[in-house]
DNA sequence: TTGAAAAGTTAGCCGAGACTAACTATATTA
DNA sequence: TAATATAGTTAGTCTCGGCTAACTTTTCAA
């Protein structure tokens, strides 16, 4: 019983409640020395989060003794390890993912996502196997469909993503003509920079853009060369 | 360039970039008080974030000015970004979980995943898309699926997450017959425990598990009281 | 133009969760 | 059964990412 705990557990301590019930299913047992070598921890900081499991009472512990999970250790323990084998079981099965990258983000995205989301991933499991028993393969089209789809790239965003944020000039390609919109300084930087003719609303040609070299623009026909800080500070559009 | 910092951005960080990315968009500007309302964090949270993503290069950052991301700053706040409307649209699409438990789920998996898993995701709303083009209403079939399907709750392991833990006698219920596997405790209680019969091997037949009262059991015929703790100690099988 | 309100920063605190180094308890085995 | 190897704990430190309270800067309106 102990202090049954309202407040939600971290990852953190769900990791080391499932853990405990991975190596008591393999191994018979769980000992402190394991769950290290399964979580890639120090032995103290196990000593520190069975404690503290302990003190939610979640798990029976006590100084070199081995570790059992209690009732409520048991039923977190399984609900954690229920999620993550149900998000590896959709990336390997249904998305084709190779195991042991599944296997990362499983982990991690099983304390991410609530009931609402696990249950519908479940219930979209059952449904490509139910599909399949009734003549419809779906993970084979779909693979398929991925084999005549060219690569996208993590790193580009799609138009769907892109967005406008606030350009300065260090973004401008030479070549490229913008127009000033603000300056992200004080008065009398700015006020220095409006000596040059840099006021808002003006336009902007960018020459070069340094690296090396200062970074070059045209302004109303006269070529100024601005610094580093200068380019990161002046908002164009 | 400042640091160009290779070690990975913490999930914290990343949140604090796409806050950004979504304010510049949004409100033209990023400022802190919008970033601290956005992630529900205090504003000195922000000061503090704002400095260590201006050491890494990422945005640039002055006291107060307005935050703008630098290239590497854009191009991580894009991918984030990207990963988060990727996963909430499968969700919300695919899954046809509720926009705004979609919404938190997805931020937190954002963090989590990788572009394998991603691309793959990607391509799966795709091919899902295409499919309906094609006539086949995946999405539609799968809605009808889960109406005809029991709920499955989500506490409820399934039968292929079931494992075998290690067992106490605290887990046990009225009436279950036990094998006492061993006891987790030192010297002394073992031999005072050995001395009511409870070796190991000895076939243990619960009578009562307390609340109120307390833990019997029956050992070769005799009736034994056990305390909360020595019940947490007797492992069985 | 000045003075209050809003925005932003500084300083100091906290808890979680990791680490290392040094110590102690338990197990093994010669 | 004593010596040693292994397992486990303690103590102290670090980083991260929150927080509050108090202070400073900027903005805006009278």
């Amino acid at each position: 019983m102990a202090d049954n705990d309202t407040s939600k557990l971290s990852a953190a301590l769900e990791d080391y409640l499932e853990a405990i019930l991975n190596l008591s299913a393999e191994r018979g047992v769980a000992r402190s020395r394991g769950i290290a070598d399964t979580l890639g921890v120090a032995r103290s900081s196990v000593t520190r989060a069975l404690r503290s499991l302990a003190d939610r009472g979640l798990v029976n512990y006590e100084p070199y003794g081995i570790v059992t999970l209690t009732d409520d250790g048991l039923r977190i323990a399984e609900t954690v390890a229920r999620r993550h084998e149900i998000i590896q079981s959709f990336f390997v099965n249904v998305l084709g993912v190779e195991k042991d990258i599944a296997q990362k983000g499983a982990c991690e995205a099983a304390h991410a996502l609530g009931p609402a989301i696990i249950d519908r991933l479940m219930g979209f499991i059952e449904f490509v196997n139910d599909s399949h028993k009734n003549g419809d393969d779906l993970v084979g089209r779909f693979r398929q469909f991925c084999k005549n789809r060219p690569a996208a790239k993590d790193k580009t965003p799609s138009k769907a993503t892109r967005r406008k944020a606030t350009k300065t000039l260090a973004h401008a390609k030479p070549g490229q003509k913008v127009r000033l919109t603000s300056i992200n300084a004080g008065q009398k930087l700015r006020s220095r920079l409006a000596a040059l003719g840099l006021v808002p609303n003006v336009e902007i040609t960018v020459v070069s853009t340094g690296r090396p070299g200062p970074f070059m623009i045209n302004v109303k026909g006269s070529k100024i060369a601005l610094g580093k800080p200068m380019v990161d500070k002046i908002i164009v559009e």
